[in-house]
DNA sequence: TTAAGAATAGCACAATCGTGCTAAAGTAAT
DNA sequence: ATTACTTTAGCACGATTGTGCTATTCTTAA
């Protein structure tokens, strides 16, 4: 028995299969999780239908293959990186900025599958759109706990509302993908960092203190 | 010949057309624009598809009126009665108050075409997405002029950049939406209008940096 | 080379889509 | 009641969808 190496990719199928992920995703992207079809993945990665039907076994389990791939992929270069920044508010802008300069350099160009398929599944229920809130409430949930510890941290006020916070981000973050997409503004990004900008100066530790009344 | 009166609604036919792209305006609401498809009309008015159909015209066409049918009921909602209010940063609140509140009680519900309309034709190009964008184009329009005119009744610093303002406004309600339909937050409004108040504070005057704020 | 097995293609299937065409039903004026 | 006309239903059409089943092609071990 060959055993061939187990640590990449084992059988050539594995690898087509590698390939029709990254396809469907490609046009997930541009066009929604709904063009993802088996023809048209088929079209794409020059297989037939029932090669691409055999291989990833239904249409539905391709598209939930292809919401972990991005889920990975948007981790790896925005997440990842971010935490070697040390903790506080350096860490937060350090997310924020990956996020809008991967907004800029891909997802402008192909279309982010989690806006697209939060507006696409926000009335429609089953597992798919279960596996898009899941991530969304992750990517969420490191964003808030990066919020709480610029807190701890004193970076930003004690009266901070984390949730809000993070509400306010991501709502900057669907206002660049419209402004960029739909609109077709090149200054999307600019745009968004500016309101970044002037939005986290609101919640940032007041040197010259206001005389806030509910201070202590 | 008749000469029936010309004003509301002439022929029986034209208020069954009425009450089909009602139907189609629900539909599309709750599920996006691909989910007017003429059986779908059909079945919810009681009608058969070709009687739909040879109302319409054709799919397109019922797509097209749909979006005109939601933008008259969206300024009869929103622009109109804040145009009541006189031009300054009271105005320009009106407007956003009231924008919260339609999508709070019926768009919450429902669901807004143009903020599902955008990200799903936002890579597709056609009559459908010209008619999109012109409906949120003129929409931003009236935003950024009642801006415009903030600034110059010295209710917000001179130096605000109009487009900029009107972008962060808009992803406020883009986050609002996003937060109530699929993160499903009932506390979505409340936070909005929160979030926009603390965005207009940093667009406010200095007067005497203190207790400027808003209260407008 | 051959034999075994995995990977892909071909084809059929029931649904559903938008859109014509034709017949039936409904409506209103004479 | 009859006529003229508008409004709707019925049916067929070609496309396209996801999914099974079967045959063919390709890959690899002996």
């Amino acid at each position: 028995m060959p055993q061939k190496n187990l640590q990449p990719k084992r059988t050539k199928s594995e690898l087509t299969k590698a390939t029709i992920v990254g396809a469907a995703l490609d046009l997930c992207a541009e066009q929604g999780m709904e063009a993802i079809t088996l023809q048209a993945v088929a079209d794409r990665v020059g297989l037939s239908k029932s090669g691409v039907f055999s291989r990833v076994g239904s249409r539905e389990a391709l598209q939930a293959e292809v919401i972990d791939e991005y889920d990975r992929r948007f981790l790896a270069e925005v997440f990842v990186p971010a935490m070697q920044v040390p903790k506080g508010l350096g860490r937060l802008n350090a997310i924020v900025r990956r996020w809008i300069e991967r907004a800029r350099v891909v997802e402008v160009n192909n279309g982010c599958i989690y806006v697209a398929g939060a507006f696409e599944f926000d009335d429609r229920e089953g597992p798919l759109r279960d596996l898009l809130l899941r991530g969304v409430q992750g990517w969420r949930a490191v964003v808030r706990r990066t919020i709480v510890q610029a807190v701890d941290a004193k970076d930003i006020a004690a009266n901070t509302d984390p949730d809000q916070l993070v509400m306010e981000i991501y709502a900057l973050m669907l206002g660049m993908y419209h402004e960029a997409r739909f609109v077709r503004d090149a200054r999307a990004a600019d745009r968004t960092h500016s309101a970044y900008e002037r939005l986290i100066q609101t919640y940032a530790v007041r040197t010259v203190k206001k005389n806030s009344v509910i201070s202590h």
